[in-house]
DNA sequence: CTCGATCCCTGGACGC
DNA sequence: TGCGTCCAGGGATCGA
């Protein structure tokens, strides 16, 4: 499931293997995760790939102004112009020998002009991919929060505390902060000793503090380690990441605490699983909608 | 402003 | 072995 870093790591891997290659065609399989499938067939071919570069979740692949022939009217192609693709939950984006043969579900190829293939696989279609330009490019990338690593600390805790959400909620939220997604928001929440159903505005400045340092921790310290590999994450090289070995809040239910033992709990936060330690990260005092259900529990 | 519900989609885990 | 069921979840959208 990539996120932040992950998507990083895609995007890096890409800048270096693909940066300055020319597209010379594209094939398209299914498209309903293509915005506008025949742009890509008219506008992509004869574009070099410029740079490959990451915004929040998205990366955008930079083409090169289109040539215009003499006397040729302008369509828009020498505006600067990019291909957006977003990897959802199961997208993989990696160049491959043309010969090599197809994964299940490849939907794009790009052939390359040094022979090999730029191929999108995903099983699931929740990504997204759109050839955009200028006006309508820049439209895309507002309404999006600040870049987690990026952010102050003043407008973190600004962003956050201002807010009636839950801080699980929030941290999901992209308006809010671009790239953190399920794993991050629960692993950084353990970090910081934060309940995910604590809202934003119950936050004190201290915690703010604090929970902006460890995300940006755990996200760098991911990005090192080239990402979590859950299920199916690859990044451009088809190589798994080892930061899913770190994991101490995600997936695992039922579990010790590795601070202090207690059991490690899930809970829907925002239609998502949360995992939280119970006695490291105490509930608050009066959750949005959580009835304080004393449930006997048999231990 | 914020929420839940619903949908998209397939593979994998699980129960029988 | 095979089948049905449930679950995973980023994001868009709709209604409350």
């Amino acid at each position: 499931m990539p996120e932040l870093p992950e998507v990083e790591t895609v995007a890096r891997g890409l800048q270096k293997s693909i940066a300055g290659r020319r597209i010379l065609s594209v094939v398209l399989g299914k498209t309903d995760f293509i915005d506008d499938p025949a742009a890509l067939e008219q506008h992509l071919p004869g574009r070099q790939i410029e740079a490959v570069e990451r915004y929040g979740k998205f990366m955008l692949l930079r083409l090169s102004p289109a040539a215009l022939s003499a006397g040729e009217a302008t369509n828009g192609d020498a505006a600067p112009a990019s291909l957006l693709v977003h990897l959802g939950m199961t997208g993989q984006l990696a160049p491959c020998a043309a010969a090599e043969p197809n994964a299940k579900h490849t939907h794009v190829w790009f052939r390359l002009d040094d022979g090999r293939e730029l191929r999108y696989v995903d099983p699931r279609r929740f990504g997204r991919m759109a050839y955009l330009t200028g006006a309508l490019l820049a439209a895309e990338l507002t309404n999006f929060g600040a870049d987690p690593l990026q952010v102050s600390a003043q407008e973190f805790a600004q962003s956050i505390r201002s807010r009636s959400a839950r801080i699980k909620a929030l941290l999901l939220d992209q308006t809010v902060l671009r790239g953190v997604g399920n794993i991050y928001a629960d692993e950084s929440l353990w970090r910081a000793k934060i309940h995910p159903e604590r809202q934003g505005a119950q936050l004190t400045k201290k915690q703010a503090t604090t929970l902006r340092k460890v995300l940006q921790d755990v996200l760098q310290k991911a990005i090192l380690a080239r990402g979590s590999s859950i299920s199916d994450f690859l990044d451009a090289e088809g190589q798994p990441g080892e930061y899913q070995r770190r994991h101490r809040a995600y997936g695992r239910e039922g579990k010790r605490c590795f601070r202090c033992a207690a059991t490690i709990r899930r809970v829907l936060v925002a239609g998502r699983s949360s995992f939280f330690c119970p006695k490291c990260q105490p509930a608050p005092r009066s959750p949005k909608r959580g009835r304080a259900k004393q449930k006997t529990r048999n231990a």
